[in-house]
DNA sequence: CGACTTTCTCGACATACTGTCGAGAAGCCA
DNA sequence: TGGCTTCTCGACAGTATGTCGAGAAAGTCG
């Protein structure tokens, strides 16, 4: 669609597009998305700069084959919890374990293409997807357990489950390592979010009379 | 320090220097930094853009000293909440009620202040130094709260409270308006991360002590 | 094979923005 | 007037992006 010049067919060319998108991801293993430069990626590919833009139009656009190249994978093992009830953990973890090890590998891939949305239809379009999609389900998710009172009311579903993406993709592409330790608590948290209400006042153990 | 010519005076520059600044803020209500040149910012203050680099070294230099001319207020107004004790709903409202609205005015420099960070120390350090303030006295009233029996356990205070700053800002920097509603969400999400365990513990036996 | 089309390649060029340098103007004070 | 600091700007160099058109390579069909 947006690439002219390329028809179908598996030949040379092909392998050039993926000795780019090769180099992209052996790249960004390496250093952050914004301090690679097409001179980089096209000399990986064995081209000159010029060939590159036969097979891509910009480095966003590479960005966004790799992307694209994700999003199953961003779906996948989130299943059981979206569509399950109540607060299972466990669902839960496993959902958010599978996110972990995707973050983990394509780090610097998601950070570079959330920090470059604001300014790429694209990737703010390829992000406002996944982001949709995940917000939808969980909304549905939490409508159910309300209406089944096994969650207290509060925000808008689609609100409450926005923030609870936010904050998973704030944490995951906040720096330090993402410990086992780091998806537990954001299970936690979630939970909390999701099914914690504060106890009634009265049911407030009183250490002090303070208030 | 790093602006190097700049000597101490009120004088013609000053007055240079406070219109390159007034010229940034104003480009910043109508567009994001990363469309913002040093050409305007210099034509906007009567310069050439080469006698822009005797006032700051680029672009980001100039969004650090709009940046640190906010710190005051980014702190102000969170100090009955932070060092309180309990769940205050008010004093957390009034603390968010504040930050919102710095954000409605400030939004563009902060977002773009915030996705300029990982590729600018001096922004990235700024970030940090107030990311660090706020986490460690949320992290100290939340071990407070936990060990006046207030709140329940969970993640490390730091750890937690780091979600909460995080949240906030993915919640402030995400585009569409911030609206009362929005603060009130926050405030209820909030108090659901510090406070709100489920409530029957006992009802779910899902975990095992299985290790 | 040879003519023809599609796929692919690259050098040369145009553009945009950043940052440096040094000559010198402007402002200030004695 | 001279002498100092502050300030200004044109000219230059560097780095990156993206375009264009000539033409080489590869595939197809007579």
């Amino acid at each position: 669609m947006s690439q002219p010049g390329r028809r179908r067919g598996p030949s040379k060319g092909d392998r050039r597009e993926q000795a780019i998108l090769a180099t992209a991801r052996e790249l960004l293993a390496r250093k952050p998305l914004a301090e690679i430069t097409i001179d980089e990626l096209a000399a990986g590919a064995e081209i000159s700069r010029s060939s590159f833009y036969f097979y891509f139009d910009s480095k966003l656009a590479v960005v966004v084959a790799l992307l694209h190249g994700l999003t199953g994978e961003l779906m996948a093992g989130s299943g059981p919890w979206l569509d399950g009830t109540g607060p299972d953990e466990d669902a839960l973890r496993r959902s958010l374990t599978g996110l972990a090890e995707l973050w983990r590998s394509h780090g610097r891939l998601l950070a570079g293409a959330l920090a470059a949305a604001p300014g790429c239809p694209p990737i703010a379009a390829w992000r406002a997807g996944l982001r949709d999609a995940h917000v939808s389900r969980l909304a549905a998710r939490i409508e159910r357990d309300r209406a089944a009172g096994l969650a207290p009311g509060g925000p808008e579903p689609a609100v409450l489950a926005g923030m609870i993406d936010d904050l998973r993709t704030a944490t995951f592409a906040g720096p330090g390592e993402i410990s086992d330790r780091l998806v537990g608590d954001l299970v936690t948290v979630e939970l909390r979010m999701l099914y914690g209400d504060r106890p009634e006042p009265g049911d407030l153990p009183k250490q002090r009379s303070d208030g």
